[in-house]
DNA sequence: CTCCACGTTGACGTGGACGTCAAGTCCAGG
DNA sequence: CCTGGACTTGACGTCCACGTCAACGTGGAG
């Protein structure tokens, strides 16, 4: 398939695929008038980058996941460096949330304050 | 005080304090040289701005709350404009928390799930 | 006097993930 | 043959909250 198909069926943009093909996560091969063929396992690979990416994953961190794909593997965490990431992201995000958890609980605060004092008889 | 002294005393740059001026959300009289001069006023709207951004405001989120504090209310958030945009960052948090914590559920069950393929045996 | 810290303005850089042209090629349908 | 749509490359634009640099003015200490 061509470079619209995929991005179509991958819910993305034909910028995204070549800009991904420009970091060197997805290559393909041209065909006779220049124009890029892909295939299934193409397919997977980015539908494995938009998975991560749509977690919150960079697109540098994805790399090793496609990687474990090109290299044969029938997914891409198969992959000691892969989940290295997945450990990393995993920190990450717990203590991202636990920053947002915190900063929820003092607008809430702040909230019920500012109403307090906006109001103060009613009820 | 000069702009360094705000700076330092609100824990930011004066790089930082001039683009805040460029938004329009800090003025500053000038001294006879050209310098900005600012006031303990100054440095209650400042630390109003950080506080919020700190809390994951964006700029232009915070400008009900320096409006509500020029307008003479005693806190920031005394205005209705105010209040409006508390609630909705409220909403935009606990979204946001949710949707992190449904990528971080993934991302535990995605390792645990790596974990067990790539050493079935170990206990 | 020099020196140094501080101030001024304006312009450009940063990072991340693309969007948005521009200007051309290629192919199928009518 | 013409038109329209999909494709190509390359370059510049976007967003946000500043950082960084240049080139200069100002005020006080020694």
């Amino acid at each position: 398939m061509r470079i619209g198909e995929l991005a179509q069926r991958c819910g993305t943009t034909t910028r995204a695929l070549r800009y991904y093909e420009s970091l060197g996560l997805l290559t393909a091969r041209r065909s006779a008038n220049g124009q890029r063929e892909y295939d299934e396992s193409d397919l997977r690979l980015v539908a494995q980058i938009r998975s991560l990416t749509d977690i919150g994953f960079a697109l540098e961190d994805t790399r090793p996941f496609v990687e474990c794909l090109r290299t044969g593997h029938a997914s891409g965490d198969a992959c000691p460096a892969s989940v290295a990431v997945y450990r990393r992201k995993l920190a990450e995000l717990e203590e991202f949330i636990g920053r947002l958890t915190a900063a929820r609980d003092r607008v809430r605060a702040q909230l019920d304050d500012a109403e307090r004092r906006s109001r103060p008889c009613k009820r």
